[in-house]
DNA sequence: AGTATATTTGCACACGTGTGCATGATTTTC
DNA sequence: GAAAATCATGCACACGTGTGCAAATATACT
């Protein structure tokens, strides 16, 4: 391992002052053609490499955007953490990842890090057991900029992108309804978290316009994994008033209820309708091919990187986008 | 936004120095406890946020983690990629991601970039496209520790965690003969890799352990998409020596060959067999829902972190780790 | 030629923290 | 009660880069 060299070392070496190496590697305007060339060709064949902590420090902030997500392995975030590291390592920017797993302590702990490494801004989806935001508050006065999307708080003055969640869930509903399934249940996640009571209401006010008085919320407690979708099903199925469809929140829902429906010889969509709010690929391979109320994870991420840059370059952009959703119809229902 | 104070402004308004600050904050044995708590509860109290920046200029090194990977999207990296952040996080570390896309352009900026943020270590898998890894050897004569996971370079001597991908698919083979099978083709990719070449050695040895002549290697040229899948068993299954089965190295694969098969009414098993190395939970969702070689992606993180962890802390390890894969049976052979 | 202007480079300090060494304060020991 | 040992704190410098301002040099203009 060589010595790392650095921008006092080329000055040194080439007997000019390290200010005037620091602004030719910058390509400074005010440094001469012939010295830029010197140095440039110095560096290069030297191995010089830029420290960044330097920089960092000097700048009082570091070169990182950090996107505190619940679980990278759900394919809804890690499709959005996917762009957005393309669009970060575009704009000269590393992506830190955080995950809280649904901990409200871990992101906590996130938060504090994120504060202490100065990062340049942050994106973030709410864990499912966060009940204050006061940490993230925090952050916005520790004048660190911040984008929440999907899972956004309300009481935040903050910039959101969210899906049109109440459009969604009614228009899932109302096609429901127009396929005759009559009773309409909901698997959702805790209504404190905007873009579930969004949805639910849409699912409500869907059901009141069509006169349908059954309603059925299941909140699931702790994960959006497959097995969670199975249990809630399962419980579901086996009261008097079992419903005759079901309007699942997240793809992995919806899998744990095609896997029950499948395990229990449940014919779908004849005996149980299944839709659900997701964009997971893979809802078009189950059997029968799931239809979907479609989220565009792209443009939801490229809005969500648009507002942040504007906010980590002085701007002071405040809106909230809502994202319209896509009917994927297939067999399902 | 109120101004951030340092330990030199705790240090003036206590009228003591920065430097017993620093050490009180880091819980310096040498400071009196009266005077670490005076500290400690100002700090608090005045909202002191450690400059992290600082800290890594100051250590010569950072406090991130960089893992290069093909595709943050793909379940196998998103999965390896959360367990990955958990531990690093449990560990006082940051994960910064770079995303190849398989490109070997991309592979090299996001070295540039990890050499000049001096990261403690790096994990990696290679893109598809990368046919020269000096970028690695750069880095870790740079003094930056790698070790490498999936798909690993065999010239370079660091460590590496794989699954044992030459039995994987000498096993995926066997079985798919003792079915019955007899025309078994191989969905793997670009074999200068060294997983897509152990399995395709396995691959090829099961046969001729067996006096079968049939080779059928399919190498795909750019992504790991369930399109690329598709359009491979399309291809195969259109000439007139069309295989009864097929191994596939990824889900993603496997999946295309599903929605094929599907797509054109083949019975699975009976008209094609498939089997992947894989690890998808959403293998069991499909129909018939998949066999598959599984890869636990949980015990190659872990050994793969470890293995950093050692090499960040000073140890010079260059194990080779190889981790047993595992045969589900279901319904697809 | 002398002055005004433009171009190029240097100086000095700042960013915030950590640590080896020295110094000062307190306690122990004989 | 003085020397030794222990404990607590301070001093000064280092980590590598960027930038406002000053200074030096070169060019243009009358």
């Amino acid at each position: 391992m060589r010595k790392k060299i650095t921008i006092k070392d080329i000055a040194n070496d080439l007997g000019i002052h390290h200010a005037t190496v620091s602004r030719a590697l910058r390509d400074d305007p005010r440094i001469s053609q012939v010295t830029k060339d010197k140095i440039v060709t110095y560096a290069k064949s030297n191995g010089y490499k830029l420290n960044q902590s330097a920089v960092n420090l000097r700048n009082t902030q570091s070169n990182e955007i950090a996107v505190i997500v619940p679980n990278i392995s759900h394919y809804t975030f890690a499709n959005f953490v996917s762009v957005i590291t393309d669009l970060a390592a575009k704009n000269n920017f590393i992506v830190s990842m955080f995950q809280t797993r649904e901990n409200y302590e871990y992101e906590i702990d996130a938060v504090k890090t994120i504060m202490q490494n100065r990062v340049a801004g942050v994106i973030a989806s709410l864990s499912l057991t966060t009940m204050d935001t006061d940490h993230f508050k925090d952050l916005l006065e520790f004048g660190i900029p911040v984008v929440f999307f999907d899972r956004v708080p309300t009481e935040i003055n903050a910039p959101k992108v969210t899906a049109d969640n109440h459009n969604a869930a009614y228009e899932c509903v109302s096609i429901l309804l127009n396929k005759g399934y009559k009773k309409i249940a909901h698997l959702t996640g805790p209504l404190h978290i905007s873009v579930f009571n969004d949805r639910n209401n849409g699912y409500q006010k869907a059901l009141l316009d069509n006169n349908i008085d059954f309603i059925s919320n299941i909140v699931i407690p702790k994960e959006f994994e497959i097995q969670d979708g199975f249990e809630a099903i399962q419980k579901l199925w086996n009261v008097k008033d079992r419903p005759d469809a079901v309007l699942c929140d997240s793809f992995t829902l919806s899998a744990g209820v095609n896997k029950y429906c499948r395990n229990q010889n449940i014919k779908v969509p004849e005996d149980l309708g299944i839709i659900a709010i997701a964009n997971d690929p893979f809802s078009a391979l189950l059997e029968p091919p799931q239809t979907i109320m479609s989220q565009p994870i792209d443009e939801i991420a490229n809005e969500t990187f648009k507002m942040l840059l504007d906010n980590v370059n002085g701007k002071n952009i405040n809106d909230i986008k809502t994202i319209k959703t896509e009917l994927v119809l297939r067999e399902s229902i």
